[in-house]
DNA sequence: TTCTTGACTTAGACTGTGTCTACTGTAGGA
DNA sequence: TCCTACAGTAGACACAGTCTAAGTCAAGAA
């Protein structure tokens, strides 16, 4: 995440401890956590930050590209710091686990001319649903209720 | 339109003036409106109906499977009344028009094994992003303004 | 090092979307 | 007609996110 925070710094981004903080929290692999995860994660390290400064760093992280928004349920938008890989979902909708996965394949070319209605297409965002492997086995499994 | 309104009345589901109105505003093709667009359009008609009987009529229509709901922008969702033909849309990331697009090929079987972390996948939503025709002209045009 | 400046942060009010609750209305059977 | 259960209503509430005004601070200049 130091290469974040030194292109970042790179764009002349004035580096703040809660930036700083921010940045760090969104480490990771398969991470997506919504805003209030990020400040209650921020908060633990530097107690003081406010919800406005993770609205707009965050808000800030996705305008420069580093971070992507994607909102899996319709609740809360979550976080997703994976943005120089393109990728998608796959959710569990009992749960809401979120993994990302990259399949092969431009889903772009997948859309005739004719579908297209006159739109300039320039991004597919292709979200999987199904059971993870604990909801499932919770599904099948005898019941314990 | 009246189909559903007969399915309805099929499955026992007692038909009042509230909920006629709210199935009425949901017909056609390329529809996708807020809960308090239908609202607005239902009110319309009969001006006393709630908008806790718009909300709990379409979470009605949703678990019944006569209507779906998309959230293509992370702020409202919004409601579909084209649940029986599976299909995609096509979203304009300028003014939020929504198509309903049908394209062929089945994108269940674009996700290979190895990507599926365990999950047993049941579904795909496909959202495809770009400018429509009348925002592209406006984007490229000579700015008006 | 100290000063200056403008960008950054803060608390809290505000908005939009959706849910819940307690009460009222009404269709249809006894 | 009366009863009962389901449907509808208004309004309070909850959650996610935005905005504003005022205070704070990072970083360059002197």
């Amino acid at each position: 995440m130091s290469d974040l925070l030194e292109r970042l710094r790179g764009r002349g981004w004035r580096l703040t401890a809660q930036r700083r903080v921010v940045a760090e929290v969104l480490d990771g692999d398969h991470v997506h956590l919504t805003a209030d995860e990020v400040h209650a994660r921020a908060a633990a390290r530097l107690p003081e930050i406010s919800r406005a400064t993770v609205y707009n760093t965050l808000g800030e992280l996705v305008s420069l590209g580093e971070v992507l928004e994607v909102s899996t349920d319709g609740r809360a938008k979550r976080y997703d710091p994976n943005a120089h890989r393109p990728h998608q979902h796959l959710v569990c909708s009992r749960c809401g686990a979120i993994r990302d996965i990259h399949p092969g394949g431009n889903p772009l070319a997948d859309l005739p001319a004719g579908e297209r209605f006159g739109f300039t297409v320039s991004e597919v965002e292709v979200t999987y649903r199904g059971l993870c492997p604990g909801c499932a086995r919770a599904a099948h499994g005898p019941d314990p209720a």
